[in-house]
DNA sequence: TGAAATGTTGGGGCG
DNA sequence: ACGCCCCAACATTTC
């Protein structure tokens, strides 16, 4: 007797190489790939237009992958629940297999789904592909969540080495008869007018450029990825991070990846790689938090944060979007966002320290503008790094930490190349003005049009030092 | 995964 | 030769 097709339900899952979800429903017989966007279910966090952009050709480049193995991916539109019911009765599906997410809209969801097809007699289970270790197997001393990172990933590395990752399966059984499909286009994912047109110089969703961006980053850049990685110039980065967020790379084959090379290189190329896993580590250590602590994207993990008075300044808050706060490498930073949806975390972490001590404007609009912008837009990643730089957060940066503008520009990029890049009317300056154009004579910076400082840094430091005095007094 | 202020040290100029 | 001062370099403390 035949089994029943298996509907396999992705999400952020978007690869067919080591995903827990599509291996079990091969082995279980035919298989119905399904992707299906439900608008509303997770309003406060639909993706951004940014990550929309990246969606719609991770989504495509999945059904590439699928089709070379024989399969097709079916695109739904419509609430999760009823789509997978109906799709359950026109290919007579016996089970639904998926893999997990740790939002707290999508676990409330996932959890229902689960408890509604198990009900009426169907199979349902779901899988980790997106995680080293799930954020409810590991706890401190005292038996409670980590709060802090080095402990937490000294204790996940005692968990001895990750699994091995399974390959894709070489080919994926269809059903008897395949569902309807929308058109990819259809879910109008793409911006109507081309502002993403750059997006695809620099990336190529899915999971084949996912693992090209992977071994490219082993083969040129891993060994000087200790001090390469804070010059937002270089290379010096994997820039995995939005084929992470989409599940076209899991971390384990990351990190098999990283310790095949590492086991077989000099030691100075085995210390980068810890530095490296280091990083996926605090990926880790957000989708720890945001799973224990549901509530941090919109709200402070430290209580004494909750009536912290931030400004409201909206001309202050534009300048800032726009890169046009006249601090040339918050700038660059800002515009580099702007033209290809990512930001080198150097940088990332000097604009957050502008925009919530020098400006005094609260971390969530700092968040809710990177979630909007960036294509490698996580609700985890960017809660943890939001409530780092504002101070309200699990390992935070100290209330005194203040980024100093000219400084961080002088010490990671003291040629101005990274400057000048993204803002290249800067290029007239001598480079000694590079990140300090206020101090060039005055004709010289007038040709540029490059716009004074918003705030002056060593007075918006006192200010702030005051502002956020009040934490010494706990 | 800071920066600024303050403290300490040590080489060299000089009386 | 010696002590004194200056100050850069480095270290420590404070915000």
């Amino acid at each position: 007797m035949e089994s029943k097709p298996a509907i396999v339900w992705f999400r952020r899952d978007l690869r067919t190489a080591d995903n827990p979800a599509l291996i079990a429903a091969c082995r279980h017989g035919s298989v119905v790939p399904v992707f299906i966007s439900a608008p509303g279910e997770d309003e406060r966090w639909a993706p951004g237009a940014a990550s929309r952009w990246w969606l719609h050709h991770s989504l495509s480049a999945l059904d590439n992958s699928l089709r070379a193995a024989g399969s097709r991916l079916i695109v739904r539109r419509g609430p999760t629940m009823d789509t997978l019911l109906a799709l359950i009765r026109e290919t007579d599906a016996g089970s639904v297999y998926w893999n997990r997410l740790y939002e707290s809209a999508a676990l409330k969801r996932d959890a229902q789904v689960k408890e509604s097809l198990r009900k009426s007699g169907l199979q349902a289970e779901s899988f980790n592909s997106a995680l080293l270790h799930e954020p409810w197997t590991l706890k401190n001393r005292q038996g409670k969540p980590f709060q802090v990172f080095t402990p937490y990933w000294k204790t996940c590395q005692e968990q001895g080495e990750p699994g091995r990752p399974a390959p894709e399966p070489r080919s994926i059984p269809s059903p008897a008869r395949w569902p309807k499909s929308m058109n990819l286009r259809e879910l109008a994912l793409l911006p109507k007018i081309g502002w993403a047109d750059g997006f695809s110089k620099v990336w190529n969703p899915g999971e084949a450029g996912a693992r090209r961006k992977l071994k490219n980053f082993i083969e040129d850049a891993l060994a000087d990825y200790p001090k390469a990685r804070d010059i937002p110039h270089e290379a010096g980065t994997s820039r995995l991070s939005p084929h992470l967020h989409f599940g076209e790379i899991g971390p384990r084959q990351v990190w098999s990846a990283i310790q095949d090379e590492a086991r077989t290189s000099a030691p100075q190329v085995q210390s980068a790689a810890g530095a490296f896993l280091r990083q996926l580590g605090w990926r880790e250590f957000a989708h720890h938090l945001l799973y224990h602590f549901p509530f941090t994207p919109a709200r402070p993990l430290r209580a004494q944060f909750e009536k912290f008075p931030w400004a409201r300044n909206a001309k202050f808050l534009k300048a800032w979007q726009k890169g046009q706060t006249g601090y040339p490498i918050i700038d660059a930073g800002l515009r580099e966002l702007w033209s290809t949806g990512w930001m080198h975390n150097r940088v990332r972490m000097i604009v957050a320290s502008f925009l919530v001590k020098d400006l005094l404007l609260s971390w969530t609009e700092g968040a809710a503008w990177f979630w909007d912008t960036l294509v490698d837009a996580d609700l985890a990643n960017n809660t943890l790094g939001w409530q780092w730089a504002g101070g309200c957060g699990a390992d935070a940066a100290p209330y005194f930490r203040i980024f100093n503008p000219v400084l961080q520009g002088g010490k990671f990029d003291p040629d101005g190349t990274y400057v000048t890049r993204w803002i290249p009317e800067l290029k007239a300056l001598p480079a000694k003005w590079v990140h300090q154009p206020w101090e060039a004579p005055r004709d010289a910076l007038r040709k540029t049009g490059y716009p004074p400082p918003l705030v002056e840094h060593g007075a918006a430091r006192d200010r702030a030092l005051e502002a956020f005095s009040f934490i010494r007094e706990r």
